[in-house]
Order: C-alpha cells, then structure tokens, then sequence
DNA sequence: AGCGGTGATGTAAGCGCTTACAGCATGTCG
DNA sequence: CGACATGCTGTAAGCGCTTACATCACCGCT
C-alpha cells in the first residue's frame, strides 16, 4: 500500500501538503494536481488506523441492537444508515442481543471503533445497562425507557398507541376484549399493555390477558387457546403483528369469521399487514424515523450546533383501520 | 484515555510488558497480575487505532447489501453476525446500495476499515462490480454469480428450486401455469424464471409469466391482472413469498379459492409463509446460512489453514409443500 | 568455573498520518 | 526601502501501539 511519502515523492512535495489535499486544507492549485495525479497512479487511499490515531475520531457509529427478527430490524438499520451515509458516516452493526453482559462486552469492544452508539434494548432496563457503558463513549438510547437521564432517549409512545387502538375497538362496539400479550421482560410489550389497560379503566369493557412472546407461533397458540375454551371474545387485540397473524391462522382454521364472528387487530404494521385477508388493523410504527431520528440525537451530540435539535424524541405512532376489526361484515374490496 | 504508558508507570513494567499482557505473549505470572491490576484501575482500553496501526489488522469484516426489506435482510445480517462475533470480529454493515457508483464508492470507504468484505449484488452484475473492488480487499460475493472467478462465490442454486417447485406443480396436474417473475435486471429472479423455463420445457404444460418486482403490491397487481383477463391460470408461482401474498389478496377479495380454483406456490419461505390461510406452499431458502457460509469462505482467505474450506458454495433450497397448492381443496387442518 | 540455553523484560524503532511551528516568498503600505 | 501581513510549504513531533532486538538473570551442564 502506498503511503503518503509515496506520493509526496511522485508529486515532488511534502507529506504535509500531500495530506493537506486529502483533507481539504490550503493548497495551491498547482499542488493539488499534482497530489492528486500521484496519489491517482499510485492507488493511493489514506490509512485510516493512522487517521483516527491522530483525530481520535474512527467517523463511525454503533449500534447495538437485541435479537430481533423481521422488519422492524431491517427498517431500523436502514433508517440509521441512510442517514449515516448521507453524513459520510460508517456503521458498525452488532445484534442477537438479550443480555446484559454479552451487551456490556460489545459496548466495551466498541470502545474505540466507534465515535456514539445507537443502543436499543427492550429486554434489558436501561438503568441496569447504563452502567455498563463505557463513559466516555457518546451513547442515545432507542425505544428503551426508564433510564436515568444520563443519555438522550428517542422513544415510541406504544402506551398511546395502544390507547388508540383500544378506543377504537371500543368504538365499534366491542366490549370483551382479549389482549395477546408480548414477552414479559419486553419493556415495548409492557407499555402496549399499560396503554391498554388504562383504556379498559375508563371504559365499561371487560379486559382479558392471553400471553404471547412476539412471535407467529405464540399467536397461534393464543388463538388455540382462545377457541379451546370456547369463550370467543368480541375482538382479540394482539400488541404485535406477528402473532396476529398466527391468531387469524388459527381462527381460519377453525372456520371463525373475521371480522364477523371476531375482530382482531395488531400492532407494528409490517409491511404486508394489509395484503392479509382480512386486511389487519393494527397501528403504525414508524420504524425507520425511529432510527434516522437516534442517528440525529446521536449526530447533536457528536458534532455538537450542527443541526437544530429535534424537538421531540417521543414518536406518536398512528392507528391503521382496515378490515380485520370492521363491524361491517362483508370484506369491502379495497 | 490511559495509554499503554499509564498502565506501564503504575504497575511498575515497561509498556513492552502491558502489551504483552494484552496480546497473551509470554510475561510472568506476577506481571501479568501488576498490569491488570493497573489496567482495571485506570479503565484502560487498548487503542484500536494505533492497534491497527501495527498489525494491519481491524478484526471487522464489511457487509454491503442492496436496498433489501423485511426477513431476508436481518437474516443474512443475523447470520453472518452471529459467526462473526464468535470469532471476534466485528461487522460493519451498508446497506441499500442498488447502484455501481455507489457501491463502489462504499467499498472504497471500507478500504482500510475492514479485512475483508461480502458482497451481495443481485442487480449489479457481478463482472460490472469486480473492478471496482480494491483489489487488496478480500471479498466473498454472496447470491450474485457471474464473476470472473476472482472472488470466491457463495450463491443459492435458485434453478433448482424454481424447478423443484415446477415439478410439483406438473405432478399435482396443473398444466397451465403463470409466473409472476422478478424485477427484470434481479439475477435471483432471472435464475428463478429460467428454472421454470428449463422445467416447462420438458413437460407438456403451457407457461405464462407476468411482471412483478418482488413486491406485495406487484403480486397483488399480477393477481388483479389474471382475473381481468378472466384467464385464470391452474396455478400461479410467483418468484418470492411476498408476491405470492399479494397475489393471494387479489384472489381472496375476488372470491377465488386458493388450491380450489387456483394453486399459489411462493419463494423464500418467510417466517410467516405458514400462518397463511391457506398456508402457502414455497421454497425454502436459508437465509442465515448463506450468510454464515459466506463468513466462512471469507475467513478462508483471512486466516488461511484456520478452518477447513467448506465442501460446497452452493446452497440449494428446500421445497416446502402447504395447503395453497395442494389438489385436495378443503384446507387440512395443521 | 565457564558455557550455552531459556524465559522474562526493557529499549527503541517504527506503523502512516495530522498539525503546530517555522520559513520563505510575495504583495502592500507607510 | 523597511515593516508587516498573507499564503504556501516543509520540518518534525508526536498519536498509542506492537515487536525485533538486546539484555539479563538463572538454570543445568561439561
């Protein structure tokens, strides 16, 4: 590999102006051609190892993400990184995370790779991981309540949103209705619960739990389990897409009509959540925002008067009506 | 920050010797105790910077993918991380890249921030890529053939599912039989559709293709397509599950019965084929697998001699026969 | 006693880069 | 014409680390 001597011999001048032209600094015109021609034949590309040695910057970020499957990880990281190349940024990806020291080694091997972290971590309670992150690493914390202020959050407002699809359930008349929970160390699971729970309260609706993990399977199971009893409630407000799609396959099974016999709603709204039959209700969570919006907490931090400070880090997630939970019978056609 | 020369002051040895203990070279039992001891206290972290500096090395491998959604994205990226960090490595991941320059300028980036990289290109022709390649950079190309045998290849043998699937489909009596194929420059799709051609042409059946892009919407739109036509097909194989989804909407809201009228094969095998009504019959495709193999040969080139070389590069996929293509109409129960 | 072998340690030389500082032409002004 | 600002450029000093080499103590041997 060519190095900055080499080309400063080829181009006939210093190794200050050579790496004067690579980061932009006073350079004659003259020079600069001539830096550039050298370094062009002679493929070079500046050592980053040796950049970074001396800017103690490494212009990457991390982002530590728990074991997750699906959209919402793909949709995150591309949030992060589209953001993230438009600022010349690197990103360092690590996941399959759901405890805490497996957590804590890859924050602290990310030391020194990294300038920030983006870190979510719904299993793990922030004031447990706080600890764990090395101190002088910049860090924000995504969708992963209850820390103790030491970083920036950005968080979905998943209680609101669980109020909202309750009202609406409400709304159209139903009045048992039967949550398929998430996992119960799932801090994202817990606020839905929380919303809907406080719904039920104001309200004259009988509220009933069935517990789930997040997952198809267990919303199938739950849908099972629903139909063993024999004890059909008016709507069955599964707190993620998933398993309200293993709760519909279930249903359909058993030759339960949707929404006739039952409503059923879910929560995320993946991607293909309206080419189901019947296309499912669910709320809308803006994936991607929530990972462009914790690069630019994290960007306020790092390259601080940069860019005006977002003015709310709690993203409002938005209720999607479609035909899973119509009171209407017949599926419209879309 | 402490530095190697801190840790070396306080714990009473030369900086040869704190290396040494960070490095597991020879040093004396008590030393080594002194120096961690030391290291602990001042919460000293090596330098990766200056590490690299040294030995060449960044212990993290590249990942640059195209603009890619849903399950197929973090699988692979779950796949190759998992292997990656078992080895200690790192991953830095850019994603949606759908275009040469782009590409090549990410690969240019990662030069001198990684050991190597995979590369998964299924727009770009990989013999269009290859000279943008650095050509220090170690690179694994993943699902993209037709390289010039420069860098190893670990591909999906994408033919012989699509004919798998014919072959099912000839065997359950179908015989008029519509493609919904791939975005037209996707080599995965082109190899999908020219296994169907291969099997149709040893049969007797007559095959149609319409346009979709691997998208719900484009399925659903192919679906709609069919049954303006009032032309339906015995059975309908879109090239990748989420088309097929779309395409099993249209249906649905026009009454079609899914095997009845019309069988609906996919191709991917996502989590959530399953849990369609009617479950859809697909192929399955190893996502992590491939990704986990492409580490693999890529640390064969990393770390010649460190693990033996895998037998084969080329995945082939799974037929996986549900309700949606099965002759029998009632929808069995699971 | 003298010798070579062994293993732990220290010394010092970089790795390739950025950047403070100094030097040296210029041009400008009193 | 000297003083001084201005704009480029070169010199050299590190950044924090690894590692070749030298050193040294110590052992067992002839």
């Amino acid at each position: 590999m060519a190095t900055v001597y080499d080309v400063a011999e080829k181009a006939g001048v210093s190794i200050a102006t050579v790496s004067r032209v690579f980061n932009n600094n006073t350079v004659s015109q003259s020079a600069r051609e001539k830096v550039t021609a050298a370094a062009r034949s002679l493929g070079y590309t500046p050592n980053l190892a040796a950049r970074s040695l001396m800017t103690k910057r490494t212009d990457t970020i991390g982002v530590v993400l728990p074991d997750m499957h699906g959209e919402f990880f793909s949709e995150l990281v591309r949030g992060i990184d589209a953001g993230a190349r438009r600022l010349g940024l690197h990103m360092l990806v690590s996941c399959s995370h759901d405890e805490l020291n497996e957590m804590a080694a890859v924050l602290s091997a990310m030391q020194g790779r990294v300038d920030g972290v983006i870190i979510m971590s719904p299993l793990i309670a922030i004031d447990a991981l706080e600890p764990h992150i090395p101190p002088p690493l910049p860090a924000v914390i995504v969708n992963g309540s209850g820390g103790r202020g030491l970083y920036p959050e950005v968080n979905l407002d998943n209680r609101a949103g669980a109020r909202q699809m309750m009202a609406h359930l409400l709304a159209e008349g139903h009045r048992d209705i039967c949550i398929v929970s998430g996992p119960s160390d799932n801090l994202d699971a817990e606020q839905r619960q929380l919303g809907c729970v406080e719904a039920a309260d104001h309200s004259d609706c009988r509220l009933r739990t069935l517990a789930g993990a997040f997952t198809e399977a267990s919303g199938y199971a739950a849908g099972v389990e629903l139909l063993a009893h024999n004890a059909l409630p008016d709507a069955v407000f599964a707190l993620n897409d998933a398993m309200a799609i293993g709760c519909l396959c279930a249903l359909a099974e058993r030759g339960i009509a949707v929404p006739g016999q039952v409503a059923v709603a879910g929560f995320d709204d993946i991607p293909l959540a309206q080419y189901l039959r019947p296309s499912l209700t669910t709320v809308h969570v803006p994936i991607a925002d929530l990972g462009s919006r914790s690069l630019q907490r994290l960007l306020a931090i790092l390259r601080p008067g940069a860019g005006a400070a977002t003015a709310s880090d709690v993203l409002v997630p938005e209720l999607v009506i479609r035909d899973s939970s119509r009171r209407a019978c017949a599926p419209a056609l879309r």
